[in-house]
DNA sequence: ATTAGCACTCGGAAACCGAGAGTGCCAACA
DNA sequence: TGTTGGCACTCTCGGTTTCCGAGTGCTAAT
């Protein structure tokens, strides 16, 4: 059911329009947008035929229109020029870049604070679902009642944590059991610290304090979090710039869905390969509070074989081309920076691609 | 300049009215209200000198009467009753206090969470201006590209980090740098660690690799890090269920004020002692943006005679005796388990103290 | 096929109105 | 002197009405 140029070019004019001012769009404003070269008249045959098409609908008689979920779709699909971002932009957001992921490994809280000051609009940023094991164990004496474990996890990331005892162990212990621990303890996946292991582990190391306990304990914690996926949101207060959320029990719903933190799983689940960005628009999302705001997400190669997350949510008008084209550059530049491969050139630019992601929303 | 004793009561009332319905209040409604016994007309009078002498206002003639900030002071130093929670409550509470601090150290996160939930406000947590020290150095050798430094600090806490090495180095010159920084760079301050230091260590560790330079750049960020409040917020959606932030823009205002972090130094600043609970109410607050709402702070013990911080923040019609009373336990309960010194007995309730802070908010 | 013209529709802002809550004040009273 | 009932007055709030204009659909002319 292919659509006539014609119209194509209406309908990218109403949904840019409507992007840029939330209001709805008349037949005049287009006329007058150039680009056509028709009288406000031709523009409203065949604006009242895109609707009929289910690409718009009015609010009313005798307002303009509104792009619908599928207008939208529409538009992200075919319509919308693909953004590059102006050079002195993206210069802007290396700095930015560099300039945090120097730091510490607060990674993804910063990563969904930059998007969403990117963006102005609330974003998140989760990481993947891994199986990280454990590469390496130490253990370090400090006196006779406390201790150091050491853990070098398989993505080179290392955890450690100071252990009080209420009783004194000796040096020896220490070294035995940090000798135990590693030829048992490594490479295992988190599943496979068993009781039954440890308790072995625990006789062979003649360990009648509990300190083996204390430790696999501790090692099955930084497993679980290390392997667990977390989300981190910010600046969901944004939402409250758009028009649409001008009612505070809509926002209130929404920002308390968002910061529930609900979407974590399911969202993880769909975690893509690439640097490919999506949409989702209206109510092709699944979840019920998302049902008329729209998602855009992009992933990125975090390393060790892991992808992270960063997503955006905001209205259906939402700015789908300069979200799209910042979420993929920023995608692009955490991977260059995270991932583990071959760094890709540091000229590239955002290669932009947007799949449509197709479940039934309604068409005739 | 005391006043009568029933006008206190009938502040009281006010106040307590306003906080349970956010309109104004009338004299009919008072004097309904129990615990006076006299006719409306005699309220009517008491509460015209009660706005005369700045306790109370009116919206406009003809609506009831609303407490000024003046007449929230009054409230809260003398007048409000203090809660204490019912058992269930703290129950509940000492629960899910236990449940969540016996995870890791995110703590301050979850702290804020967790007084959000419990209040119903937008809640912050922060940790105190300190002087973290390392207390003891330890460099791990993994192999010739990879070693890992392990930090840990004067508050107990251990911080680590892999080094990853273009080059190769043996086993050997690890030792020794690590029993060089063990000698030079333990027991000092952020300041301390001078280039001067730094490069006398690398010139008698005989580094040309620039480890040194490495080492030191991490227990730099590390002591910084640690040594720098910081602050999470949470619930900040829960403001617009207060019927004050309907109007979004006052909301997003107040909203981005508060993720904006801002406020982080000045609270810090002002970190008092021992278990007090603080009220600041509208104009008290030095920031502009707060002018109209009110803060509750809490200190807590956290260890290593540091103080950590809970506040709320809300309406200036905010119950300020349940928020008091609940942050008060809170901070009592972390205190307990976070503090260093004497634990005190676990039946402590709430010890509620309100601090009058006196700062030239006008009066007549 | 396009366009100009025109009558029509409908939502939203402004104007209007009445009801009710609450006040201030006065005069009577204990 | 403090308290109370009564009453006129004020002001907001909610609902209704009115009015305007943007935008439409349709038709007839090009």
């Amino acid at each position: 059911m292919a659509i006539s140029e014609r119209k194509k070019k209406i309908l990218a004019a109403v949904v840019d329009e409507y992007i840029r001012t939330a209001e709805p769009v008349g037949s005049k404003t287009i006329a007058q947008s150039g680009g056509l070269n028709c009288s406000s008249a031709t523009i409203r045959n065949e604006l009242a035929e895109l609707v009929s098409l289910g690409y718009l609908e009015q609010p009313h008689t005798s307002a303009g229109r509104v792009p619908t979920p599928m207008g939208y779709r529409m538009y992200v699909n075919e319509l919308m020029e693909k953004q590059k971002m102006s050079l002195e932009e993206s210069e802007e957001m290396n700095r930015r870049l560099n300039q945090k992921l120097q730091e510490l490994d607060d990674t993804i809280k910063d990563v969904s604070k930059l998007a969403s000051q990117l963006t102005d609009y609330p974003a998140l940023a989760l990481t993947a679902q891994t199986a990280v094991t454990v590469k390496r164990f130490d253990l370090i004496y400090v006196d006779a009642n406390n201790f150091i474990i050491v853990l070098m996890l398989s993505n080179n990331s290392v955890k450690s944590k100071l252990v009080h005892l209420p009783v004194s162990v000796d040096q020896d212990m220490i070294r035995r059991l940090s000798s135990l621990f590693n030829a048992n303890f490594t490479g295992l996946a988190d599943s496979a610290l068993t009781p039954v292991l440890i308790h072995s582990t625990e006789r062979a190391a003649d360990d009648s304090l509990g300190l083996t306990a204390v430790i696999s304990s501790f090692v099955m914690e930084t497993l679980h979090e290390a392997n667990t996926p977390t989300a981190f949101l910010s600046g969901e207060n944004r939402l409250l710039n758009q028009p649409e959320f001008r009612d505070p029990d809509k926002a209130h719903k929404l920002m308390s869905y968002l910061s529930g933190g609900g979407y974590v799983l399911p969202a993880a689940e769909s975690l893509g390969g690439s640097d490919e960005v999506r949409v989702l628009i209206g109510p092709e999302n699944v979840a019920e509070e998302l049902k008329d705001s729209s998602v855009v997400i992009a992933s990125y190669d975090a390393g060790d074989n892991t992808r992270g997350l960063i997503g955006v949510v905001g209205p259906t008008r939402m700015d789908y081309s300069a979200v799209a084209a910042k979420l993929s550059f920023l995608a692009a530049g955490l991977s260059r920076r995270l991932g583990g491969g071959e760094a890709p050139p540091e000229g590239m630019h955002n290669k932009l691609i947007i799949k449509e992601i197709d479940d039934g929303h309604e068409r005739r």
